[in-house]
DNA sequence: ACAGTAATGGTTCTCCAGTTCCGTTAGCTC
DNA sequence: GAGCTAACGGAACTGGAGAACCATTACTGT
């Protein structure tokens, strides 16, 4: 019988590394500097000094790259101070976005994957993965609230949390609009006097407010 | 000197808005069938039964067609009623951005649009004029809930209703999850708790909730 | 160190989205 | 209802994105 499968070894290490570093960072400064819609797989592989062999290859789309993109930057974790004050957690949570958002880099890369990820499926994963993640991160803030009391027992953190993110990026995807620190204190605020009126309960749907 | 200064007479009737609305049918249509990674301005043009040279002389582009089913959506208002209950109105407004957004063409459109959006200019300013006349039909229904004292004095009612959207909007593009009944209905509570708790009052940021 | 083989890279080729060209059709004006 | 020309339509053309091919490089395990 066939010994090993067939199944190579593989060689994550050195040269590989290398490559998908530098058409990471390729990538990053052509969507920066050209924007989506001018992206080119071809220009990304001349300015990362790699063959566009390489590139469609190992990505195939732009897509891809975008997502791939996206999770290198899920990887550095923001670490988030705890103010034991659900409104001082969800601003500081709405200003990480509205950072987020307005950093041309990361605006620019965030835009291009949720585009992106509205007709390519790969694309739409690696979106709600670090969407999860980042809730996942924030939610226990808004569980201390409700051990403090200051939310009603059984709201449902992660939706408290999403709450906050929702209108920063309604307006940047249908208006256009980076936000400023106002709307991300209003989104903040919002999600807050939502919380505290206890409609992120979960399971039932309540007539009363 | 040449006279009439070069302009012809311009011929929307006849031919001409056949040839319209015949693409812009074949375009839902295959948008719907398809998905938006799939459609290619020569397949518009063989389902409406017209010549491809017309469909990119006209639009030139797939973000161009998109923004014009939008325009074309827009003529068509719904008219809403007014309840004389700001919850009630609110819910309204969630239940047709829900019913919109779950109806396969149009919901389709949306997301087409607002991603073409994120790269061609024209659909983005087509967008931005989408909603805000769909925010300024839904206004008086905050505005009449200031009046009866509701919701405090001061408060932006474009601000509220657009709270509203926001995190059904949010939902889709980046869990990629239509909204459901619960969803329209807490995002309506929302936004009414919010607007009753003072956030969207314009002009300052007020550090009190 | 050395064999084995992932993985890369240059080149060439293919294919089709988008353009150009020009003849034809049919609104608009008088 | 006749002439003018805006707008349409078929066909041929083209440029470049992406695939195919195979030689080359350099990790990995022994």
């Amino acid at each position: 019988m066939g010994e090993g499968s067939g199944s190579g070894t593989i060689r994550p290490g050195g040269r590989t590394a290398r490559v998908r570093a530098s058409v990471l960072r390729a990538a990053g400064d052509a969507l920066a500097e050209r924007g989506f819609a001018q992206l080119d797989l071809a220009d990304v592989a001349r300015r990362a000094g790699v063959g566009k062999t390489t590139v469609y290859r190992r990505w195939g789309s732009i897509a891809a790259l975008m997502a791939d993109l996206l999770i290198e930057l899920a990887q550095e974790s923001v670490p988030h101070t705890e103010t034991g004050d659900l409104l001082g957690d969800l601003r500081a949570n709405a200003d990480l976005v509205r950072r987020t958002l307005r950093d041309p880099r990361q605006g620019a890369l965030f835009t291009a994957v949720i585009a992106a990820a509205t007709w390519d499926e790969p694309t739409a994963r690696a979106l709600r993965q670090f969407y999860d993640s980042r809730v996942t991160e924030w939610a226990p803030c808004v569980a201390q609230a409700i051990d403090r009391g200051d939310v009603p027992a059984g709201t449902d953190p992660r939706e408290v949390i999403r709450a906050v993110s929702a209108p920063l990026y309604y307006r940047l995807l249908t208006h256009g609009e980076l936000p400023d620190e106002a709307a991300a204190d209003r989104a903040a605020k919002a999600a807050a006097a939502a919380a505290r009126a206890g409609v992120f309960l979960a399971g039932h749907t309540d007539s009363s407010v």
